[in-house]
RNA sequence: GCGCCGGUGGUCUAGUGGUAGGACCUGAGCCUUCCAAGCUCAUGGCCCGGGUUCGAAUCCCGGCCGGCGCACCA
């Protein structure tokens, strides 16, 4: 990794995001959609600097987070019919009704004031038209100013986008609030893949959609965004992964007890300490805290603006167990970058119950297990008459019980509850049957891990933490500290003059075709070329000079020290690579060959002829 | 979704009821230079719709977009 310079100006500068904002825009990175036609909220582009980031992200997630753990990735839908989100939950937890306020134009959770004024745990689920009723019936008023919300509309809001697939309205579909569903939809096939070997990991990178009421903060609250999510299946009673790899890595945490204990400074940790204390519960969730740490500290996200806090009760999602965030600071805010989110068995339970497939996996004992099983066949051509409609309760009833409590079983006759209603049942009407028999294993519904993460975010965090502004003379530079792996463009190549324009341009093809991103610019004077690329993070620079021709040597640039070393041309390949793999930093270069500037670049370099 | 504020070349910005300047950027040429300040020239703009008015980029209304606050963020 490159070493960084000071750090961008502390404290919560809205001026700095303005211009970090206006730079992204006017060199590329990323712009409101559609301009021409106004624009559209909560909709954003990236430019050519900002996809090339991006892309670097995402091959940096895939690496880290699916190749080098041995996980899979799939690449699913973005949309997905109907029952999947009737299974899922997100048709229900995703349809907020609001309620404004006449009176002061506050809006609140409809089905929540109803829930605080009336006898009702779950309004949630009710229609909209109910909940207007019992707040006038329950003279319901406004939490913020008192005022009488009776008569006030009852606004549905459904934050997934809805679409039609195929033609009419039979069939309608949604795009994915998150990529996790197309997962989970489709996990008896994975299972199968993966040989129901527990645990096993699918990963997915693609686009979400949320239809967010108010998108904010250019990239940071979007409509259309991109996850990478990790979906970690795990057997509930495996053990948990080897903290080796990560035992040491660092953790700033910030848990859900120290945050209603008042506190909002994070404590550092290590994973191993956090799983030995008990802090995070899952060591699978330890264990990609630490992953996460580590692999966010290696794209450039500052340390000290790092953090992990863990959900509090009552703002975890609704298929959460426990939860993670990763956040980031940025001018002043932290900013959710990710969730290390326990799932337990939501997903697959949920789906298990909605689908016709198999949501589970066969696990093996260790040994053969004898056992025995008491089966109960009630005589329903008795049962029936008797009971009527209520038969088949009773017997489903009466079936539980002996699984339950098979003893009961045994006397003249048996008392069984059905909805309330207690009915005497005659043994004698219901065989009894047990059996001896060896069960190999049993099917388990997995646990699930999830990592998930922001993409957009992360590469706003990347501009925002390598930003770095100086003033020369007056004049305001600035310069994105992006790290050699992550940048855009990793060099650019200027001849000093036209005479080498020539070989200048041959460099580049050599090193373009050795798969280096790389510019080429013979613009203006070569000050104004370097703070060009400064501008847009390009991390090194490259210029031929007359002397190139004589030794074949051409000057390398750091962007954050702006110090050069005078290396063989013939070197650049290997030296580009190390420098980008993070396996050499520039200052083992300057250790090892001429350095040329004074570093400062507030100066001319000293006569060539004298290096 | 509500409230407040705002919207002028690519970017930042000045400005007036009679259709607009500046800076930077960008492009071309000159210069041949190692850290954005050399010279010349050039491209390029009043967010959209309606209203008032002889005339609107300017005033009014609505929309769209943005920033902030509230709410929301599963």
């Amino acid at each position: 990794m490159t070493e960084n310079p000071a750090p961008a100006p502390e404290g919560a500068d809205v001026d700095v995001r303005e211009r970090l904002v206006e730079l992204a825009k006017r060199r590329g990175f990323f712009f409101r959609t559609a301009g021409a036609y106004g624009g559209a909220a909560g909709f954003y582009t990236f430019g050519p600097e900002g996809a090339a980031l991006k892309r670097a992200v995402e091959n940096a997630w895939r690496d880290r987070f699916a190749v080098a753990e041995g996980n899979v990735e799939i690449d699913a839908p973005t949309v997905l019919p109907e029952p999947v989100f009737e299974a899922s939950g997100h048709l229900d937890t995703f349809d907020d009704m609001l309620v404004e306020c006449a009176d002061c134009g506050t809006s609140h959770r409809a089905d929540h004031l109803v829930e605080d004024h009336a006898d009702i745990e779950e309004a949630e689920g009710l229609p909209p038209e109910e909940i207007e009723s019992l707040i006038r019936d329950d003279e319901v008023a406004c939490p913020a100013c008192g005022a009488a919300l009776s008569g006030e509309p009852v606004e549905d809001f459904n934050l997934m986008f809805e679409t039609a697939i195929g033609p009419g309205s039979g069939s309608p579909g949604y795009l994915r609030p998150e990529t996790a569903q197309g997962i989970f939809v489709d996990f008896p096939r994975l299972a199968e893949y993966a040989r129901g070997q527990l645990p096993f990991g699918v990963t997915q990178i693609g686009r979400a959609y949320r239809n967010e009421i108010s998108p904010r903060r250019s990239i940071l609250r979007v409509r259309e965004l991109t996850q990478a999510e990790l979906e970690l299946f795990v057997d509930p009673e495996g053990g948990g992964p080897d903290l080796a790899g990560v035992a040491d890595a660092e953790l700033r945490l910030l848990s859900a007890e120290a945050q209603l204990d008042g506190e909002s400074e994070p404590y550092e940790t290590t994973v191993r300490e956090a799983v030995d204390a008990g802090t995070v519960g899952n060591e699978w969730v330890a264990y990609y805290l630490g992953v996460a740490s580590e692999w966010y500290e290696s794209m450039g996200v500052d340390p000290d603006r790092l953090r992990f806090r863990q959900h509090v009760a009552g703002e975890r999602a609704h298929y959460a167990v426990d939860c993670w965030d990763a956040e980031s600071e940025v001018d002043g805010d932290w900013v959710e970058l990710a969730g290390v989110a326990d799932r337990g068995d939501y997903d697959l339970s949920k789906h298990r119950e909605h689908a016709d497939e198999r949501f589970s996996v066969f696990r093996q004992y260790d040994e053969a297990r004898t056992v025995e099983r008491t089966d109960v066949d009630p005589d329903m051509s008795e049962l029936g008459p008797r009971y009527g409609g209520d038969a088949e309760a009773v017997a489903d009833e009466l079936r539980a019980l002996a699984g339950r409590d098979p003893e009961t079983l045994d006397g003249e006759s048996v008392t069984v509850t059905v909805d309330g209603t207690d009915y005497q049942v005659d043994t004698g009407h219901v065989e009894v049957t047990t059996e001896t028999t060896t069960e190999t294993g049993e099917h388990v519904v997995p646990h699930v891990i999830e990592p998930s993460f922001g993409v957009d975010r992360l590469v706003y965090t990347l501009l925002d933490h390598a930003y770095r502004e100086d003033e020369v003379e007056g004049e305001r530079r600035t310069s994105l500290a992006l790290d050699p792996s992550v940048a855009p463009t990793l060099a650019a190549v200027f001849p000093l003059t036209d005479g080498e324009r020539d070989r200048a341009e041959a460099i580049v093809a050599e090193l373009r075709a050795e798969g280096f991103a790389v510019e080429y610019d013979d613009s203006g004077n070569i000050g104004r070329r370097y703070r060009r690329q400064d501008e847009v993070g390009t991390p090194f620079c490259v210029t031929v000079d007359p002397d190139t021709h004589a030794d074949g040597t051409v000057t390398l640039r750091d962007r954050n020290t702006t110090e050069q070393v005078r290396v063989p041309v013939d070197a650049l390949v290997a030296l580009l690579a190390a420098l980008r793999n993070g396996d050499r930093d520039f200052a083992s270069l300057a250790a090892e060959y001429p350095v040329v500037g004074d570093g400062d670049g507030s100066a001319p370099a000293p006569d060539p002829g004298g290096e």
